[in-house]
RNA sequence: GGCGGCGUAGCCAAGUGGCCAAGGCGGAGGUCUGCAAAACCUCUAUUCAGCGGUUCGAAUCCGCUCGCCGCCUCCA
C-alpha cells in the first residue's frame, strides 16, 4: 500500500510517489535559534519525526534534512542585548534543540544544515536570480520581484492585489513593489555581516532554504515541510525564489503540522504563553508528550493543558506495563507471529498511510493492548495464550517505536540503597503478615518519592510520578 | 476585509455517504487482593454546534446561521 499525504499545494490528499523510487528525499523547516524551544517546536519536530521514521519503517531509504536559521533580526538583538557575537548565541540554542529534542526521543536529522555556513551557496543563487532579471539591487540591498513569478500566492492561496490591499506590508519607497521581499540586506552598525557582490550583508530570511535546501537534496525533491505559519510567507518565497531560478519544481509535496495552541491561542513568543521543552520535561515523561501530540492528527491544533498530558500519561502506563510484563516472561519466541494479530500491524498500516492518522495508528495499538492484556492474565494457565502474549507485545513496541515509542532502555534499576532495603524489610514484614509495619514502610518508601505495589510475583516499585 | 480550518460523549480525539459512531482519560459496577494500589472484565453518544436542502440512505455532500482558531506582520 503506499502513502497518501496531504498537499498544501493541491489542497489534496494525493498519492505519494518519490522522485526517485525506494528514495525520499525530506526537507523540513528547523527553528530559528534565539532561545530556547518551546512545546509548539516539539510538536512540529515530532510530527516530522515520525513522518520520517513511518517511511523508513515502509522500507524506503530517507535522506531527512532539517536546517538551523541561524542569522535573523531577533538574534542579532539577543546577541546586542547579552553583548555576544551572534554566532555565539544561536550555538548555544542549537546546542539546546539538539538536547531538547534527544530528550523526548526525536531523533537527528540526516544533515542539520546552519544557514551562516552556506553563505556562498545563498549569494550564488541570489546572483542567478539578480541575472535572469527576477531580482534587483537597490543600496546594497537585494529584492525578489514578485511580478516576475506569476505563481506567487499559489501554495498559499493568496490573491496578490489582496495582499497589497491588506497593506500591512511595510512600505519602503525603494521597492518597486511593496510585496517584494529581501533577498539581501546591507549591513548595518552591529550587525553580522558577510562579503557580497552588492557589498556587506546579510541573507534575507528565506533564502537559506532555497540553498540548503537544494544543496543537499537537490534541485527538486519530495517532501518539504514545517509548521502551517510557515505558509506564508516564508515557503511561498522559498518556491519564488528556488523555481525562478530552476525552473523546475521545488518541492513537490508541502506538508504542514497544525499549531500547538495554549487556552486556545496559538503557543508563541509574541503572546509570552510558551512552556519551554525544558521545563516541560521536568514534570513529565517523555513518552506521554509524544502520546499526547500523536493523539490529534498532525494537521490539527493541539491545544496545551498539563492534565491532558497527564491522562496521556496514565494511558501510556497501561502500554508500558504490558512491555514490563512480557520481558519479565522473558523474550524467547517461536517469531511467528500467532494469526490473531495479523491484521494489527494491516491496520496500523493503513492508519499512516492515510496521511499518517496517528490518531487511529494508537487506537489500533490499544486494541491490540487490550488483547494482550488478557492473554497476559490467562498466561499462567495458557501455554499458547502466554506465548501470543510474548509475541504480541513484541509487535506492540515494534509499532510503537515506528511513531518513536518506547526508545528507553528498560529502566536499570537507579534505586536508592535506602528504598530497596525498605522494599526489602516489607517483603519480609509480610511474608510474617505484619501488615502493621509493612504499611509503615510502604509510607516511608513514599516519602522517599517511591511507591510498592504488590503483585503475585512481588513488590513493584515504581518512582512516584507527580 | 481576504484566504484556510475547526465545532463528535464529562474531557481529549478518530471517522468525511450505508454493519451496533474507533481509541484514550474520567465515571459506574465487578474480579483479584491482608489493606492499598495497579491490573483485568463489563457498562458509559438513538447521536455528531443549529436550521434547511440533496439522497433510498448524511456526523459525512450543498446552503445559511452561530461560536472558535490560524495565516495575511517575526513565528514550528
Amino acid at each position: 500500500m503506499s502513502v497518501k499525504v496531504y498537499n498544501t499545494l493541491t489542497r489534496s490528499k494525493e498519492e505519494f510517489a518519490p522522485l526517485t523510487p525506494g528514495h525520499v528525499r525530506i526537507y523540513v523547516c528547523g527553528v530559528t535559534v534565539y532561545d530556547l524551544s518551546h512545546v509548539g517546536h516539539a510538536r512540529s519536530t515530532m510530527v516530522f519525526d515520525v513522518i520520517q521514521r513511518y517511511f523508513r519503517f515502509k522500507g524506503y531509504r530517507v535522506t531527512f534534512v532539517r536546517n538551523f536559521t541561524d542569522v535573523d533580526d531577533r538574534i542579532i538583538r539577543r546577541a546586542n542585548a547579552e553583548g555576544v557575537p551572534a554566532s555565539e548565541l544561536s550555538e548555544r540554542y542549537i546546542q539546546a534543540f539538539r538536547e531538547d529534542m534527544a530528550s523526548i526521543g526525536v531523533a537527528p536529522a540526516d544533515v542539520e544544515p546552519k544557514a551562516t555556513l552556506h553563505i556562498p551557496e545563498m549569494v550564488a543563487l541570489i546572483e542567478r536570480l539578480v541575472a535572469k532579471g527576477f531580482a534587483y539591487t537597490v543600496d546594497g540591498d537585494v529584492y525578489f520581484e514578485i511580478r516576475r513569478f506569476p505563481a506567487y500566492g499559489r501554495l498559499s492561496g493568496k490573491n496578490l492585489d489582496e495582499l497589497l490591499a491588506g497593506a500591512r506590508v511595510e512600505v519602503d519607497e525603494r521597492k518597486r513593489d511593496p510585496r517584494d521581499f529581501a533577498l539581501w540586506k546591507s549591513s548595518k552598525p552591529g550587525e553580522p555581516d558577510w562579503p557580497s557582490p552588492w557589498g556587506p550583508g546579510r541573507p534575507g530570511w528565506h533564502i537559506e532554504c532555497s540553498a540548503m535546501a537544494t544543496k543537499y537534496l537537490g534541485e527538486s525533491f519530495d517532501i518539504h515541510g514545517g509548521g502551517e505559519d510557515l505558509i506564508f510567507p516564508h515557503h511561498e518565497c522559498e518556491i519564488a525564489q528556488s523555481e525562478a531560478d530552476t525552473g523546475r519544481t521545488f518541492a513537490r509535496y508541502w506538508l504542514h503540522n497544525g499549531m500547538v495552541t495554549f487556552r486556545a491561542e496559538k503557543m508563541s513568543k509574541s503572546l509570552g504563553n510558551v512552556l519551554t521543552i525544558r521545563a516541560f520535561v521536568k514534570r513529565h515523561d517523555a513518552d506521554a508528550f509524544r502520546l499526547f501530540v500523536l493523539g490529534t492528527h498532525y494537521r490539527h491544533p493541539v491545544d496545551f493543558a498539563e492534565e491532558r498530558v497527564r491522562d496521556s500519561a496514565r494511558a501510556l502506563e497501561r502500554l508500558t506495563r504490558l512491555v514490563h510484563d512480557a520481558r519479565a516472561l522473558g523474550s524467547g519466541t517461536s517469531g511467528a507471529l500467532p494469526e490473531a494479530l495479523g491484521g494489527v500491524r494491516a491496520r496500523f498500516e493503513a492508519a499512516m498511510d492515510d496521511d499518517f492518522n496517528t490518531p487511529q495508528a494508537l487506537g489500533v495499538l490499544f486494541d491490540l493492548a487490550r488483547a494482550l492484556a488478557e492473554d497476559r492474565d490467562r498466561g499462567a494457565t495458557d501455554a499458547r495464550a502466554r506465548e501470543r502474549f510474548v509475541a504480541g507485545v513484541s509487535e506492540l513496541v515494534t509499532l510503537g517505536q515506528v511513531l518513536g515509542l518506547f526508545q528507553r532502555a528498560p529502566d536499570p534499576g537507579g534505586m536508592p540503597g535506602a528504598v530497596l532495603r525498605l522494599v526489602e524489610e516489607r517483603r519480609q514484614a509480610r511474608a510474617r503478615r505484619d501488615w502493621t509495619r509493612a504499611d509503615q514502610l510502604r509510607d516511608e518508601i513514599q516519602r522517599l518519592g517511591w511507591s510498592v505495589e504488590d503483585t503475585p510475583s512481588g513488590p513493584r516499585v515504581t518512582r512516584k510520578s507527580e
